[in-house]
DNA sequence: TGATCTTCACGGTCTTAGCT
DNA sequence: AGCTAAGACCGTGAAGATCA
């Protein structure tokens, strides 16, 4: 069934037809609602494709992301991908998700772009230094990052001040009388790692201690990653007794790795977690202390609400938006025994 | 003259007809 | 067989036509 056949059966030229759809004025009432009750009787949908072709645009929001980073195993990233769905339906956009598996990502952004399947695009897991962020301003294709970059003054952007996150975690285990501390951490050369790590390192300076290299884990990015670290750091001759872990699958392998080593987390180690424990994971009797963001529901509709203005609005932009963190104290951290 | 409807051009890709 | 030109596909929107 196509705008022909369904224009056809009506006696009214293909245009009418369209614009009755499509809520133009100067269509009569009754026309309209002839065209609405025939279209869904005969289960009308206008093809998408030639949609795309004559309006020149997608109604449709990418997110590439690579397959080397497990987002798809994080519950926190379908939460907000499911937000921002939510948001978009609102403005009858649709969420696209893309994997980059062997292409490079900016190659598929690109490829989406050129393709016209999509009008704008999320970008993800932002880098200190971001080829895709760098491409997309040069070649003026609208999008909004998930995450800031190292340039972060002409393009919109939602971000979490990750400075801050770091200053509520160390001051708090400092409160508690921790003074040995060991950091566990995503790449550096992911943006909201390295400001998480300039912010640990600011506030352990300014309470006048040094966490040195041997008690920093980089690369943990998940649960395997957070058990290694965990074995390198009781291997040291003095095991630190305050662990801060920059991202929430790391925090959780962490954990893991702490209770299975026999050690009474909270009791014998204290924990600080940035970002929200997976509410499936399995830390029986265990309320992990956090420094919590928004919900990533929250920001997913943030980020939709975000997009719409980028392609509505484009002159208004750009848009940015730093959200506070919050430290949730849980029973993973108390004072300290040592 | 305003309300309502139709005609026609447009876009990129694919198929078909016609030619060498 | 290989190439090129023409036309079809589909929905939209600007411009034009019709009618009361």
């Amino acid at each position: 069934m196509n705008i022909r056949e369904l224009a056809k059966a009506l006696g009214l030229s293909t245009s009418t037809v369209s614009r009755a759809l499509n809520g133009y004025q100067d269509v009569n009432a009754q026309t309209r609602q002839r065209v609405q009750d025939m279209a869904n009787a005969l289960g009308y949908r206008p093809d998408a494709g030639a949609r795309r072709l004559v309006r020149g645009r997608a109604d449709a929001i990418g997110i590439v992301y690579s397959a080397a980073v497990d987002n798809l195993g994080n519950p926190q990233f379908l939460e907000m991908a499911s937000g921002l769905s939510d948001r978009l339906e609102q403005d009858h956009l649709d969420l696209l998700l893309a994997v980059a598996q062997h292409e490079g990502e900016w190659s598929m952004v690109e490829r989406l772009f050129r393709g016209g399947r999509v009008d704008a695009v999320i970008v993800p897991n932002t880098f200190v230094q971001d080829e895709r962020v760098e491409q997309l301003l040069e070649k003026g294709y609208p999008f909004v990052a998930y995450g800031r970059t190292s340039t972060h003054a002409d393009y919109s952007w939602f971000d979490f001040d990750n400075e801050r996150g770091s200053h509520l975690a160390v001051n708090h285990l400092l409160g508690l009388g921790h003074r040995r501390f060991a950091y566990v951490h995503a790449p550096l050369e992911l943006n909201f790692a390295s400001q998480r790590h300039v912010g640990f390192l600011a506030a352990l300076r300014a309470a006048g201690l040094d966490c040195p290299l041997s008690y920093q884990v980089s690369g943990v990015n998940d649960r395997r990653g957070g058990l290694g670290a965990v074995a390198r750091l009781l291997a040291l001759e003095a095991p630190p007794t305050a662990i801060v872990v920059d991202n929430n699958l790391g925090g959780v392998g962490v954990i893991r790795g702490l209770m299975d080593a026999g050690i009474r987390v909270g009791a014998d180690v204290s924990v600080v977690v940035h970002g929200d424990i997976p509410s499936d994971t399995l830390l029986p009797g265990m309320h992990v202390t956090t420094v919590s963001q928004a919900t990533p529901y929250q920001s997913g509709q943030t980020m939709g609400d975000m997009l719409v203005r980028v392609l509505k609005h484009p002159e208004a932009g750009p848009y940015q938006v730093l959200r506070q963190p919050a430290l949730i104290i849980g029973t993973s951290s108390s004072l300290c025994r040592n």
